[in-house]
DNA sequence: ACGAGCGGTTGCAAAACACAAGCGGAAGGG
DNA sequence: CCCTTCCGCTTGTGTTTTGCAACCGCTCGT
């Protein structure tokens, strides 16, 4: 379980697959990201794609291995705060991406949709202004000004999104 | 085997991850991107990471049901040749971030990097190029201009890495 | 008739996944 | 103190997917 086993290539696409190519890491670091959800019970009772415990166990493990996630401390029975690291923080153009190809080749929900198309829309001065936010959130430095977020934009598109379906 | 069964969720980035994300997915439609390979021995003796005949069969099989692929023909024992559809073109800018995301915090090859970054620094005017390039080779229409072309072009770029490395 | 090339399939073992149940530590209340 | 609740997981079981190697039927050029 301990190491990086041989990449299969030293290509950039296949490294990014080695890292988060399966069918949870990826939706795992979402509700991080946009969810802002941080600790274990919290990203698996509220997951809507209905992660399995250990397999959320397993993904959080792989993460931390691979630089993507820190957890911080939490002796056994305590809650163990999950953060992002700046590799983890730099996926969010890569989300906006996968978001902006899901909205227009697959059926999906229009309230879920919301933050993908404010974020599409906004382009990388937005994607930024998040980036910083996730920074400040996650890579110490808690303090700091406040602006109604971006995270909080995100959500408000989606619960108005939610509402008017 | 026949169907989609049932999304986990309506959100855009988790209909992205259960179209393409597993550890072969992705891979497949690089070489065929990237790599101009549209031909069954071509993704299966020239790949670099060494996939599988039965996973690359399976694949491809996905591919073409969830609509990123399509098969021309062929009646057995007859090259058959597979085709983007448009949604797989429309992947290229998830392709060139996950590319850039990869450089940055993984360990690759320079060669293997260099169309990435070309892609990286051309920006959107440049993936937009080349989205109409595989347009012009996949979709009908084999027809029309020749300047020396983007994937020409990033051939040259890896090239001219592989030698200098 | 033959060999090379074509797109796969088959069998098997190992790994990953999904589902449900349980576990030891900590914190709160009576 | 005891009891309950919440914490992050682990364990056990059965199913599915993966990886590896060998093999198959077909077609084309000679």
């Amino acid at each position: 379980m301990g190491g990086a086993s041989e990449p299969r290539s030293e290509c950039p696409i296949n490294a990014a697959v080695e890292a988060f190519g399966d069918r949870w890491s990826l939706i795992v670091l979402r509700d991080i990201v946009f969810g802002d959800r941080r600790y274990f019970r919290e990203l698996q009772t509220n997951s809507i794609e209905g992660i399995a415990s250990n397999i959320l166990a397993d993904r959080l493990k792989r993460l931390v291995a691979s630089g993507l996630l820190t957890r911080e401390d939490a002796r056994p029975g305590q809650r163990a705060r999950y953060s992002l690291t700046e590799p983890a923080i730099q996926l969010v153009p890569v989300f906006v991406q996968l978001g902006s190809w899901g909205i227009r080749h697959r059926p999906t929900s229009s309230a879920l949709n919301a933050p993908a198309v404010l974020l599409e829309q906004g382009g990388p001065a937005l994607w930024r202004e998040f980036m910083d936010e996730l920074r400040r959130e996650h890579l110490g430095s808690e303090l700091l000004a406040r602006s109604p977020s971006v995270r909080e934009r995100l959500n408000a598109a989606y619960l108005a999104a939610a509402d008017s379906s």
